[in-house]
DNA sequence: AGCCTTTACGACAACGTTGTCAAGATCTCG
DNA sequence: CGAGATCTTGACAACGTTGTCGTAAAGGCT
């Protein structure tokens, strides 16, 4: 249409120099009216450096709060910098997480962000193994030497319980996910740690680490306050746990007799009676942090973001 | 490594009959030792339909709960049958919205599923010229002739307004959106037909549609109930402005004595005191929806979705 | 004017696949 | 045992770009 070859498009397009203003116009003229975009498998097929200007991203759920803001984080810096996102949410099922892998290793990403199972080590070696690059966040595995973005969980943790013994606590409560997900360890590791530090022994009895106990955690929360001592406070190691505590204390009229100290910010912690006292992670800072890895081709090391004890009167509530 | 050509690798991997078995064998083999994947790039630019397996999604905010949950839907619904979803939130900047939506044409999406702005018309109308799938969700656009799945927020709207009706209620305040989100006008429509249809006029110093009237909604709220006559009711047009709501009317121990009723569902609605009132969307199953109406040629029409009205305190509260 | 440099373009190969076609090997059946 | 059918495989073009190179035209210098 511009009476030109598809070359000098390619240059006009691409801005690169040797082109004459006159011919340029015309082309840009028949771009516009032809609604020409060019199509981004090609130019990814051919260019020398193979770059696709695409990140894949693979995360435990997109509709859980803390993960569709740490999305929000990557896509904030990805927008800047012209690169899109796929992305896709595992459920905590490996057959999943490889699948998606697989999925965006076809797709070329430049860059894999994910939160991995421990499972995952194997193909993510293999992917890594064959120069592309990998960013985990939130979880980490060992062996793996690639930027990654982490919380100190366990340095989170006992702040939370550290809070809740100052306040006169002796039995206090851990309510936690599978010990196979990583943050999952760390919490419980902080717990112990906060605990045996002010000379109190677990009791095995006030801790539930959901996938060991194969209950429920509203079940497990329901069975701690039914115990003969119950706990006069509880540490739940993410929101949703959380949730699921406010709501049974609520229900037994406990909220403001038992206390509640949460891994996870959530949405109107502040507008419950009593409002919850939370340790505070910044995923949408978390996520932009790892989009920056992703593209500095010089990012590495395990990055630590910082979480933050929010205080609102749930954790207030003495022995 | 197989030692054959690579015509028959591209056999083995498809599936395509006319390979022995011993071949299959040895070509299946060296893939999997070497991590072999089909280049994706190369695969559409070469493939008779052009299909890439690739689904662009553009909304307003992943991060916020509705879209989040639309998103897993959508997910859903890609990854069952193996389509690779890119994802981006436009926060409603218009210009955003025209980057990603090319963002997408260039990398040739299948289909394209948006919540789209009124000025989206003109370049959405360009992408389904180019013969490019777009569903649209949540959002519609006159004279785009496109599946689209939606919910009926006037009737939605309507079936909130009659219950505080019902309740003796004739002073409800209204506090949307801005009146250029689609949404916005459908459920200020459904205010409107509620009280005209129950005999009460609007009193437009009970309305606020932001961007109208410039000031923030927590500032609206404010303001109603500062009035000398302030509603004994409030509708929300939107989640975050239910929260919002939540908060003010805590803040003025107005949680009891204010009924409430909120477009949009959210998480805890039914633990703050008193629980809050909604008219619930499935986002879903809109996005599960949509999903199916990208994948399937015949997909078409306009489809509505049913909200529901879940009672849970605050839009109980006689007046 | 004659030669060299620069500018502005196009021709062509290549990226890694799939679709088409051809050809050799093997099987079937009278 | 031979002719035809079928099965298995490879050669080659093509998809829409970018990178390399060639070349005609224009410009600069002596």
């Amino acid at each position: 249409m511009a009476g030109v070859s598809f070359k000098t498009v390619s240059r006009v397009v691409n801005g690169e120099p040797g082109v004459s203003s006159a011919v340029t116009d015309r082309v840009r003229e028949a771009a516009a009216a032809l609604g020409y975009r060019p199509n981004a498998a090609a130019t990814a097929l051919r260019r020398a450096d193979g770059r696709t200007a695409t990140f894949g991203v693979l995360l435990e759920d997109a509709g859980n709060h803390f993960f569709a803001m740490l999305l929000r984080g990557i896509e904030d810096v990805a927008r800047e910098r012209g690169v899109a996102v796929f992305t896709s949410s595992t459920d905590l099922d490996f057959a999943r997480e490889r699948e998606m892998t697989a999925a965006y290793v076809a797709r070329q990403v430049d860059a894999l962000i994910t939160a991995p199972s421990d499972s995952a080590g194997e193909h993510l070696r293999r992917v890594i193994a064959q120069g592309r690059r990998v960013v985990l966040v939130d979880r980490t595995l060992d062996g793996l030497d690639v930027p990654t973005v982490l919380v100190d969980n366990a340095l989170g943790t006992r702040t939370a319980v550290d809070h809740l013994i100052a306040r006169g606590h002796r039995r206090i409560g851990f309510l936690g996910r599978d010990p196979s997900i990583y943050t999952s360890r760390g919490r419980y590791a902080g717990y112990v740690e906060a605990l045996t530090g002010a000379g109190i022994t677990v009791d095995p009895s006030l801790v539930h680490r959901e996938g060991f106990t194969g209950s429920s955690p509203r079940a497990a929360i329901e069975r701690l306050l039914d115990l003969p001592d119950p706990p006069t406070a509880l540490f739940t190691g993410q929101d949703v746990i959380t949730m699921t505590a406010v709501s049974v204390l609520q229900r037994r009229g406990l909220s403001d007799r038992v206390a509640l100290v949460g891994f996870d910010d959530f949405e109107l912690a502040d507008l419950l009676q009593p409002g919850v006292t939370v340790v505070a992670q910044d995923p949408r800072r978390i996520g932009a942090l790892a989009a920056e890895l992703a593209l500095d081709p010089a990012g590495s090391g395990v990055h630590l973001v910082p979480t933050q004890l929010i205080e609102r009167g749930s954790g207030e509530i003495p022995a």
